[in-house]
DNA sequence: TTTCTAATTGTTTATCATACAATATGATTA
DNA sequence: TAATCATATTGTATGATAAACAATTAGAAA
């Protein structure tokens, strides 16, 4: 590799959603940290710290491309996170330290949400072995690094706001044939709400950029969906 | 003065927006530097880089507040730059340099928007002497520091954005008491448009926030019109 | 053939956005 | 004091959009 020079003064992380038909889940890495003979694990964002000739949105895609082997996802900045205790705890500065040979001081860092459709995670560094996908409702229930939970909860809400103004990015989040099921089930999850059936395929009926395949769901135990695209271009 | 320990890796920046009854203006600082023996003149964004100790909200409010003397600001976060040639302009540096003290290398800025109203400047520290308020869209007319031009433009999209949000933001802009018709072209200045002057003031009857003070403007060379003010507890 | 599960489809009503112009008021002026 | 000027104030009709509400259909399984 390379001498690449960080600069430990500033790091990118993302927050990378999917959907798997039920519920929102966001991708987080497994951290493993030996302290005193012990054992502690907990999970963590995918981030980096970046490069000092790295613009921003290079780091989040680098660190895409390295976790997901993808190119061409949906990346948006949302929020920079810079209280100076967020780099305060010892667990996460010797990890830090362990992981960058660096001397860590304060970090202020740059969130961005990714979205990907969940099952087209290709290759996986060894480095990023350990990828699990998170119920987004669920997080009380886990340990995270720094304030990585502060930083998932503002990255929903900002989802959530922005795809009432693009409803088209919905679509990243499906597969590539979907039935208006999904959609509706990932539109709902997302605002938090249960929406009409028939009204909600007549809003889709008049969405340009959703168009039927003329083909139908397979292997259901019940009547089969009409399936459908999204083409960008229509939007 | 207390000693305090400057972090030159992370600066914020912030785009004061204020409404003189026509055009939307934003705040900028006039900059001086002197190059071989030549006086060069700029302008630029109020911004510092942040104390090593200090939030990024913090130093944002530590900057309106030195400039403005006024507490209590709208202020909000909307996007951070880190363009490694953006802190690459020889001036830039010269000037960085001499204003810190300090070896200046890449620079990663927050950009905050903070909305004022324009005749409540207050206090002004003498090293902010040189304010004006400079007219939205005459940017092109002017030389800007640093990659500001673009920091400007970022935040006019996002006040417009979020003002679709929460219309109740614009009121910061106007003075406390204000008429109906001072409403309407303020919303009509930020979303580029003309409205219906019927249509609005109906609209804005149904705010329950805008209350009739029952006083009516005066010295105005016509039929003088209602006075309202912003009640934020009734948002 | 029956049953089960989810997919598909229309009508009514309320709400909101838009289009559109005449009259009223206060200050100024002739 | 009457006319004029500039802007404030007000209502109705129409179209578009959102929300409420249930019966029928299709495919798989029993």
């Amino acid at each position: 590799m390379s001498e690449v020079k960080f600069n430990p003064h500033v790091s990118v992380d993302c927050v990378v959603f999917g959907f798997d038909g039920k519920n929102l889940k966001v991708l987080l890495l497994e951290r493993h940290i030996k302290e005193q003979n012990e054992f502690y694990n907990d999970k963590k964002l995918p981030g980096s710290i970046i490069f000092e000739t790295e613009d921003l949105e290079s780091a989040a895609y680098r660190i895409l491309n390295e976790l997901t082997g993808l190119k061409n996802i949906y990346l948006s900045q949302f929020q920079s996170f810079g209280d100076p205790k967020r780099t305060k705890n010892p667990r996460d500065i010797v990890w830090l330290e362990n992981t960058t040979n660096l001397k860590i001081g304060r970090i202020v860092t740059v969130g961005y949400v990714a979205l990907i459709k969940i099952n087209s995670l290709l290759q996986l560094k060894n480095e990023y072995a350990d990828v699990v996908w998170f119920d987004v409702n669920k997080l009380g229930k886990t340990r995270l690094a720094f304030d990585h939970v502060q930083i998932i909860q503002k990255g929903l809400a900002y989802i959530r706001r922005k795809s009432d103004l693009e409803p088209e990015l919905l679509f990243e989040l499906l597969p590539r044939k979907f039935t208006i099921s999904q959609l509706r089930i990932l539109h709902d999850t997302i605002h938090q709400k249960q929406s009409d059936v028939r009204n909600f395929q007549k809003k889709v009926k008049k969405m340009p950029y959703v168009v039927a395949l003329g083909e139908k769901e397979k292997n259901v135990p019940h009547r089969a969906a009409n399936l459908y695209k999204f083409d960008r271009k229509k939007v």
